[in-house]
DNA sequence: CGCATTTGACCCGCGC
DNA sequence: GCGCGGGTCAAATGCG
């Protein structure tokens, strides 16, 4: 296809006449409604992609967090935690340009300026469980629901409640398409400390059996294994040890197409990455071993 | 009785 | 100016 496209270019700058000129102008228009098709379908895949290594993502920090107990892997898991908030940081809006905010046009319009941070959390649940997530280590509030126009899951509006100055409000919807997938809008920053890092707040009264999520299991076969198979099988570790939830905290902001490409980059060195599996493979193999749970 | 959730009303920015 | 869609408020309701 490029070889193609060289070509075209250069008959273009050679043969200046008009016939060719024409013919020339209707293959590069057909040249350019199919790289846009092409360039809209890579969209799509990156977008699925992009979704799919959040979970991952989610499940390997649940799976961290997890083993944070444990005093040999909690290093470990510490410095891969540190890791991914600086990728976070990295990709999100870094600076809040204070220093470009001495001009006086920042003082007239200081509305889109100190923004707060908006990051976004992609939570794989059941879609089974009706309730949207709430389990992620802070105390919200819901003060809202509403039903959005291109999406038939509502829309759940919560605030930070912990402290009552804090002004961190999060946005929680099921995703349109795959209906096991939340995402949560976090917009701003904690001033305060979490109480219960990992998960398990105040724990749920159904113990003692061992399915910790609700269930009522209605209709058709969930776990359609819609996303990849390795989600399915960190799935099968997921309700073992966390009390109850499903619930995966992990936050990416990835608001501009840019900021997708940067993530797949990073996804894809990180999946590459040897340390990264061999400290997947150490966990796993770590959790499987004590069992705890 | 105090608290959180629910849910319709209200507000506000934006496009026509 | 008006309709629409998203965000918030607050009265009603539920629950421990
Ligand atoms: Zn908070």
């Amino acid at each position: 296809m490029e070889s193609a496209w060289v070509d075209t270019t250069l008959d273009l700058n050679i043969n200046p006449s008009h016939n060719t000129i024409k013919v020339l102008t209707g293959a590069l228009l057909e040249e350019l409604n199919r790289i846009s098709a092409e360039n809209k379908k890579l969209t799509e895949m990156l977008t699925v992609l992009c979704e799919r290594y959040s979970s991952l993502q989610n499940q390997y920090m649940e799976l961290v967090s997890r083993n944070s107990g444990s005093d040999a892997t909690a290093a470990t898991s510490k410095k891969r935690k540190a890791e991914c908030e600086d990728y976070a940081t990295m990709i999100g809006f870094s600076g809040k340009a204070e220093s470009s905010c001495s001009d006086e046009d920042s003082c007239k319009k200081p509305k889109d300026c100190i923004k707060a941070k908006i990051s976004r959390a992609y939570v794989r649940t059941n879609p089974s469980d009706n309730s949207l997530i709430v389990r992620d280590g802070y105390q919200w509030r819901k003060y809202g629901q509403k039903v959005t126009r291109d999406n038939p899951s509502p829309r759940a509006y919560f605030k930070c409640s912990f402290a009552p100055s804090c002004p961190v409000k999060k946005k929680v919807q099921r995703s349109a398409e795959d209906p096991s997938i939340l995402v949560a809008t976090y917009e701003g920053e904690h001033n305060h400390e979490q109480h219960s890092p990992p998960a398990l707040s105040s724990l749920s009264p159904n113990s003692g059996t061992s399915n910790p999520r609700s269930a009522p299991v209605s209709s058709s076969s969930s776990a359609p294994a819609k996303s990849s198979p390795p989600t399915v099988t960190l799935e099968l570790m997921k309700p073992t040890g966390l009390g109850n939830d499903t619930q995966n905290p992990t936050q990416q902001v990835d608001e501009p197409a840019i900021q997708q490409i940067l993530v797949q980059q990073m996804a894809a060195s990180l999946t590459r990455d040897p340390n990264f599996t061999a400290a997947l493979a150490s966990a796993i193999s770590g959790k499987v071993l004590d069992h705890k749970w």
